[in-house]
DNA sequence: ATAATATATGAATAGCAATTCAAATGAACA
DNA sequence: TGTTCATTTGAATTGCTATTCATATATTAT
């Protein structure tokens, strides 16, 4: 007979690694953010330069600064400068594919609700 | 000659309402934390009771028990009871989707950054 | 009813992260 | 060179959140 750890066992062997998982949790939080949301909806279809986005999300310039820097280094955007403008844009279709994905998710799980 | 605002007025009028937004910033951050990402992992494929994630985690019981409410409260687990054991499964294959293809992203931001 | 097992909950703590403020950097221009 | 415009940076603050500890609830067995 099997003993009781062995499904455990089993489970932890085919979980992806812990450096894996990290990166994982790093990337959901980066995108976990409202404010970041907002910036990477507003750069999915044009680029802008910050001064653009400050406007767009009424933020202050300082903010919206130091949220491009963290999707930056998550190498979610990537920036070129333009004269004394810095253009940002998004740096692969990749993340609007999970943006979509998980929009549809969430469009799904309010119209199970409303049938409550 | 078009007002040099137009261009934001536009990326304003496609952005989603602020409500989506922030149920799409909820649902992140939800899965955007390792050990809630480690939990999610460890359900696809296998329902799973509390003390079994313990174990596969290594971690507290409350801990766990409090990261279930979390990641309950989102729709994304659900539970049922049998005795005096509680069993967690995932609660569609929408979230399984959604990690696999952060996974792939993940994966390829690696394999780019080995390339330099 | 009492004990034992499995899970949940509430309060407290400690670490992190978003924003603000002040100052610095970089580029264009007089 | 000094000035202005666009953006970045660092420090400080404030709010949030994951975990722990202690306790409560639920189920089964004696």
């Amino acid at each position: 007979m099997k003993h009781s750890h062995d499904k455990e066992r089993e489970v932890i062997d085919r979980l992806p690694r812990d450096e894996v998982l990290a990166d994982l949790g790093d990337f959901f939080s980066v995108i976990g953010d409202s404010t970041r949301i907002k910036i990477l909806f507003s750069l999915s279809g044009s680029e802008l330069c910050v001064g653009a986005i400050c406007e767009i999300l009424n933020m202050e310039q300082s903010a919206i600064s130091h949220q491009l820097k963290v999707l930056k280094n998550a190498d979610l955007i990537r920036c070129r400068r333009e004269g004394r403008t810095v253009i940002y844009s998004l740096s692969d279709g990749h993340v609007e594919e999970i943006l979509r994905s998980a929009y549809e998710h969430i469009s799904e799980e309010a119209t199970k609700h409303e049938a409550r």
